[in-house]
DNA sequence: TCACGTAATTAAACAGTGTTCAATTAAAAA
DNA sequence: TTTTTAATTGAACACTGTTTAATTACGTGA
């Protein structure tokens, strides 16, 4: 007969990667081709490939393709939250300096991680999935950093009015950030949009101070 | 031999549909499917099922999917001016109460059609794609619909200042209706993003007219 | 009326995708 | 050493978008 021992076949139970470090591994190698493709081209079968695996092991790994794309957000909103938390350190000490300074770290991390930045909010996910509590966490963390520094630049009565301007706040910058990388500002014409955020951030801060001293 | 006559195509140049009708046969059937699937979901083949047509055509129409893609969301563009305008007829002849209908009305259209509305920014085009002169027109008439209520109510003294402000205000609106629509404010426990956005235009809009006075 | 050329329409082919699953095999346990 | 367990695979399935050769309805000219 033929033979066909040249087929060669590496599976079953391997030792050269741990679970967690197979995890992080897929990760890894998936938040790279996330970063390259995309969203819309992003394949789970290349980012197995790229790990030395099959899309089978994602799979096991995470279950469902869902939760695999859900880690991956996640690892961008620490790399983004580590990004803030630089800017802050090397920002100028006056209020208005240091809003300045996070709105812009925010469109900046935005810019150098386009791909995976827009991911975030390219991947919509259904409530039967289930989120992690680590994933959770990731996202936490970045609005946890801006509640943390408006809180220190403005103290309303109330810490829940507190809470709800600051989300506010985040949907305007997004708002503008959003539409910056999806042309939409291009098309308009406007040449700064991370400037109009700030802008507009500092006046309805200002707004608010007056309103409570 | 086998009697095939029983498989029948129709093919070939068909007088029942105009190009034009088809043309719009095909957003028509496409708007709904993208409606009730949404863009993730959206599939050219069964659109063209729908209209009775075959994958083929569709291209043969619109040349790419994404010239396609384009014209389904341009009647999107269009049923929401038409929703804003509408919503600005039964409105309070006061400024604020302008503004205020004006955005609750984007975000009232935005929620009776998420899908559809979702659509228009989940399909990313490149600089490569052309842009037909129609579909342009479909979106400046919605940021007209703004420009011409922000200008009624706001007159700095440069015309393109308030150009400006009134995209960023646009962001700022669509920042929220963003985040609301894709349950980051769910996680964040805002039931009324739509206020917030009203309060955030309102303050802002004040802080111009007070300046500019 | 009939043939001809044009243009619309199709099915099929291609290279991908996500998802599932039986088969395989390495490693751990007995 | 044998048995059990669990990780890994490739193949199968039903879909995508995209391109293209083949088909055929239609308008036109003779």
């Amino acid at each position: 007969m033929f033979n066909l021992s040249f087929i060669h076949h590496v599976m079953g139970r391997r030792s050269d990667h741990s679970p967690e470090e197979l995890r992080e591994l897929l990760i890894s190698c998936g938040h790279d081709l996330m970063a390259e493709r995309g969203f819309a081209r992003f394949s789970a079968r290349e980012a197995a490939r790229r790990a030395g695996y099959s899309v089978g092991t994602i799979y096991n790994a995470f279950g469902q393709l869902d939760s695999y794309l859900l880690a991956i957000n996640s690892r961008t909103f620490r790399q983004w939250s580590d990004w803030l938390e630089h800017a802050l350190e090397t920002a100028p000490d006056d209020r208005a300096g240091r809003i300045e300074a996070l709105v812009r770290a925010y469109f900046g991390f935005a810019d150098a991680n386009r791909n995976a930045w827009m991911a975030i909010y390219d991947h919509r996910i259904d409530k039967s999935v289930p989120i992690a509590r680590e994933d959770e966490a990731a996202r936490e963390t970045l609005t946890g950093i801006v509640d943390r520094e408006v809180a220190s630049t403005l103290d309303l009565g109330d810490p829940e009015s507190t809470r709800r301007l600051v989300r506010s706040l985040i949907a305007t910058v997004h708002g503008h950030c959003a539409m910056w990388l999806s042309g939409s500002f291009a098309l308009m014409q406007e040449d700064d949009p991370a400037g109009q955020a700030v802008e507009r951030v500092l006046e309805v801060l200002t707004h608010h101070l007056s309103r409570s001293s």
